[in-house]
RNA sequence: CGGGGCGUGGCGCAGCUCGGUAGCGCGCCUGCUUUGGGAGCAGGAGGUCGCCGGUUCGAAUCCGGCCGCCCCGACCA
């Protein structure tokens, strides 16, 4: 009833419906917008200026360890991904399927790539001869299609950009250390970039990628308390190398089998982003990833004022710009400030600079960060010169800051202790634990009798770093534990 | 794929029960006045009422079919 009055003054408070709160903020900031295709967005430009400057961060660690980019052709022909049999097994419901082209049915279907790994394989087969020609390091930034049944804007669509990288080693161990490095990766860019600190680790069976060994994930805890499988680095073992051959002959002289990894992170991070640090004001975006750092707001009432006004706007924002801020004035007439502060607060721009005829007059200019909470809060008048030096270090303690406050919601989420019992597990989560942790025997029928009983799955079976000081001793499912893990509802 | 909801100017909705050719708010355009937290007044543009068929002198409204989208549950980055 509302509804009208909601939509023009704000959100639906995330403590309301946090899932219409996302879907609201998302539209309402102009990160992304429905589609006329069915369960395909349109990332808008201030959404995709966010992943343009995660694929830049991620990139350029994907670079320096050594990483090339290629690109792969987006239609697989329907063997190449039926070889694999657990691969196909695990992607064939969600597959869209070419089957007529140039006004003819084609001989044989082609799939539109859910992933690449089958025919990025049949290629590494052709190239690779000897163990000089390994390892293979290569990513692909890339759009890929998995006809998903229930769809949400950057979390789950039919089409979705990613990177991709597909390696290929000659032992085991060096596979092994490259799935790890590229979780480590994928976990430094979370926290240094997004500030947003996931949980990592190993993936129990049934989480793990189709036709891989092991997989290893990033987990970051949302503010509702679910998990978001936010990155994964596979450990494929030899199952890829086996059906497409791809061999090399060894020092010894033998053929052997390469050992293949392979990870991903998609625009599904965009959402992640969203849920871990948006507030029923808005969107909120971490400094090193906001696609504007600075809006400059001019306020003026005659049109000499404006001119005044602009002037120094101008010059504070290249000012700003020549420091490598990302800064910029919104130069619209008909817009009133206050009009202003709500859009540029609602889309998370980390810092605004108001700057007014009284301001000039006193060589000054107002402040204002984009923090969580109040709308507006903390306004500080500096004078100009300071404001344009201290830029930098106000958009870090910001950046800290986001970090900061995510990591203790994060903790304060979790659950560490022993839990004996199905029943318990759901008694913490629906009590509104989101991350529990407990002993495990490693049966995958307590696995799936919990999940069946709570809808918590196994997000990781965390590594070194993230366990508990004390591990727990007993199995949630009763007798002995084996090892430790963290449960969540998903997303 | 099961359950629910919705399709009416760009957006959000009313009108449908009880048939008579469409209305409100926001937005948009023009002008004037405004601008330190979502500006005001005046004038104006804009609609095959999701699609197909039926009933009727006449359908947004009644009937049948289809399509699409959104939300809730089983699979997935």
């Amino acid at each position: 009833m509302n509804t009208r009055k909601r939509r023009r003054k704000g959100l639906t408070p995330r403590s309301e419906d946090f899932s219409a709160w996302y879907n609201e903020v998302v539209q309402e900031a102009e990160l992304a917008d429905y589609s006329p295709v069915r369960g395909s967005m349109v990332i808008r430009p201030w959404g995709y200026g966010i992943w343009e400057n995660m694929q830049r961060a991620l990139d350029d660690m994907f670079k320096a360890s050594g990483h090339q980019n290629a690109y792969f052709p987006l239609l697989i022909p329907m063997s190449f991904i039926e070889r694999e049999k657990e691969h196909i097994e695990g992607f064939k419901p969600e597959l869209a399927v070419v089957t007529h082209a140039g006004g003819k049915e084609l001989e044989e279907p082609y799939v539109v790539r859910p992933t690449s790994e089958t025919i990025i394989y049949s290629m590494y087969a052709k190239w690779v001869q000897s163990y000089r020609d390994l390892p293979v390091l290569l990513n692909q930034w890339a759009n890929v299609m998995r006809w998903e049944l229930r769809t949400r804007l950057f979390l789950r669509t039919a089409e979705f950009l990613w990177q991709e990288g597909h390696t290929a080693h000659a032992t085991e161990a060096e596979a092994e250390q490259e799935a790890r490095l590229i979780l480590g990766i994928y976990r430094t860019f979370m926290e240094d970039w997004m500030a947003m600190p996931p949980l990592t680790g190993l993936k129990s069976r049934s989480e793990t990628f189709a036709g891989a060994d092991r997989s290893y994930a990033c987990e970051a805890l949302m503010q509702d308390g679910k998990a978001l499988q936010a990155g994964t680095s596979h450990m494929l073992g030899q199952n890829f190398a086996r059906q497409f051959g791809l061999t090399f002959q060894s020092e010894e002289g033998r053929e052997e089998y390469a050992w293949n990894t392979s990870w991903g992170v998609s625009t599904r991070l965009v959402g992640g982003l969203v849920m871990t640090h948006g507030d029923d004001v808005g969107v909120v975006v971490p400094p090193r990833l906001a696609p504007t750092q600075v809006i400059v707001t001019p306020i003026a009432r005659s049109d000499e004022q404006a001119a005044v006004v602009m002037e120094k706007a101008d010059g504070i924002v290249q000012a700003l710009q020549r420091r490598g801020v990302r800064a910029d004035v919104d130069r619209r007439r008909h817009l009133s400030p206050g009009a202003k502060f709500f859009e540029w607060e609602r889309k998370g721009v980390p810092l605004r600079i108001e700057i007014g005829p009284r301001d000039v007059e006193r060589g000054e200019v107002v402040v204002v960060p984009r923090v969580a909470g109040v709308s507006g809060a903390r306004k500080e008048a500096v004078p100009e010169g300071d404001a344009v030096g201290g830029i930098g270090d106000r958009l870090e303690a910001l950046q800290a800051q986001l970090l900061e406050a995510a990591r203790d919601h994060r903790e304060g989420m979790t659950f560490r202790g022993e839990v004996t019992s199905v029943e318990e597990l759901g008694d913490l989560l629906d009590g509104g634990a989101g991350f529990v942790y407990s002993g495990w025997s490693g049966d995958p029928g307590v696995e799936e009798r919990a999940k069946d009983a709570t809808k918590a799955t196994i997000r990781v079976i965390p590594g070194e770093e993230f366990r508990s000081a004390t591990p727990p001793s007993r199995c949630i499912g009763g007798g002995e534990a084996r090892m430790e893990v963290v449960w969540a509802r998903a997303y």
